[in-house]
DNA sequence: AACAATCTCAACCGCAACCGT
DNA sequence: GACGGTTGCGGTTGAGATTGT
């Protein structure tokens, strides 16, 4: 393995080291120390430069190096140093004993800044990139701050038919991205309260009283109450009655997205509790650090399915990563909705485009 | 089994910083 | 301060390994 010599100036030897060119430098520096590296192959007598030298030493044959994949606090550890120094590894690489900066590059470049890219996550600033989150962006923007606005709901027109003619998108998960702040008739209304607990109570009150009878209603809330009863929503359109249908069509089922979370300048990543990561609400666009724990290969964490089929209009969603007591009883919090909305069209997008959001790369 | 595509990682290259003269 | 030699760093390469078809 490993680069093929380019060329041999000097009769210097380049290329893969040999087991002998190994043990003859480990037994000089035994015996001598290093340093003068110029020297040191002369002296060792190695046909190699100095440079490759030192090299092998301080990659592969130091003593004290650390060989094996990295643990999931080296890992962490990582990712919040390089959110703080970049590409600065040799200066990662002195805070994790054994572990040299080439490897650490390396693992990067093969495993976190693809596991990043794919979140969303710019690997360089370690913030959403913003191609993706101008959509959510503006959708939680509107949804916390001036619902009514012209001027936003221009930002939305105009995002919406940027990513509809794109293509790139389903046209699905437009609608439902419209719905988040349009009514049928364009007057906006307040996200929907949503529980997982109660599916009834993800029906947008507003919508519902404005377009649907209250016999629709009723009919709709009861075969509805037979789903999402363990942390699974499944709005099924086959289950539905030709009159709900169009109504089930309002809905936008509850999905917390465990992509993106807070935690304050002060608070490290690193102590945060895994039960705090899988609830925590997605954050606005201007936060520029987030959570180590929220790229990292954290099982209890980390969405196990997100199905939704193409080929209609069925919703399914399986949410059993937040399965638990304290999990479901944070999304049922009033102030978290509309980010929780925001967060269901984020993991939407997120199976939309498999590319960039790959979730199972989250799974060990 | 054969081939192609993708991934991994050791090693190279060029440059900048450092140090002694 | 200028110069030359040395060291260290970060980006990149490409052979071999692994995985997929």
């Amino acid at each position: 393995m490993g680069r093929a010599p380019c060329c041999d100036k000097n009769g210097l030897k380049k290329g893969p080291w040999t087991p002998e060119e190994d043990q003859k430098l480990v037994d000089y520096i035994q015996q001598n120390g290093y340093g003068n590296w110029r020297t040191l192959p002369k002296n060792a007598g190695l046909q190699r430069c100095g440079k490759s030298c030192r090299l092998r030493w301080t990659n592969y044959l130091r003593p004290d190096i650390k060989r094996g994949r990295f643990s999931f606090e080296e890992e962490e550890t990582i990712i919040q140093l390089h959110s703080i120094l970049g590409n600065k590894w040799s200066a990662i690489a002195a805070r994790l004993p054994g572990r040299t900066d080439n490897e650490i590059k390396n693992y990067w470049n093969t495993h976190i800044r693809k596991r990043l890219l794919r979140m969303g996550i710019d690997p360089v600033t370690h913030s959403p990139r913003l191609d993706l989150l101008d959509l959510s962006s503006i959708l939680t923007s509107n949804l916390y701050n001036n619902p009514g606005s012209d001027s936003h709901m221009a930002n939305i027109s105009r995002l919406l038919a940027m990513h509809s003619s794109s293509g790139s998108i389903n046209p699905e998960l437009l609608r439902i991205a419209t719905s988040l702040v349009h009514d049928p008739v364009g007057n906006y209304y307040a996200p929907a309260q949503l529980d997982p607990l109660d599916p009834t109570r993800m029906i947008p009150d507003q919508v519902l009283t404005q377009h649907h009878s209250l016999s629709q209603i009723q009919a709709l809330q009861q075969q509805m109450a037979g789903y999402g009863s363990t942390g699974q929503v499944h709005i099924a359109e086959s289950n539905l009655s030709d009159d709900h249908r169009d109504i089930a069509q309002d809905y936008v089922p509850m999905m917390p997205f465990n992509g993106f979370y807070n935690h304050g300048s002060e608070q490290s990543a690193l102590t945060m509790p895994a039960e705090q990561s899988s609830s925590a609400a997605f954050r606005p666009p201007n936060a520029q650090n987030f959570s180590m724990n929220s790229v990292m290969s954290t099982p209890s964490s980390s969405p196990t399915h997100f199905k939704k089929s193409h080929s209609s209009s069925n919703v399914y969603i399986n949410s059993s990563c937040t399965s638990t007591e304290d999990e479901r009883d944070n999304h049922t919090t009033s102030n978290s909705a509309a980010a929780d909305n925001c967060s269901n069209l984020m993991m939407m997008m997120k199976f939309e485009m498999p590319e960039i959001f790959d979730v199972s790369e989250f799974i060990y």
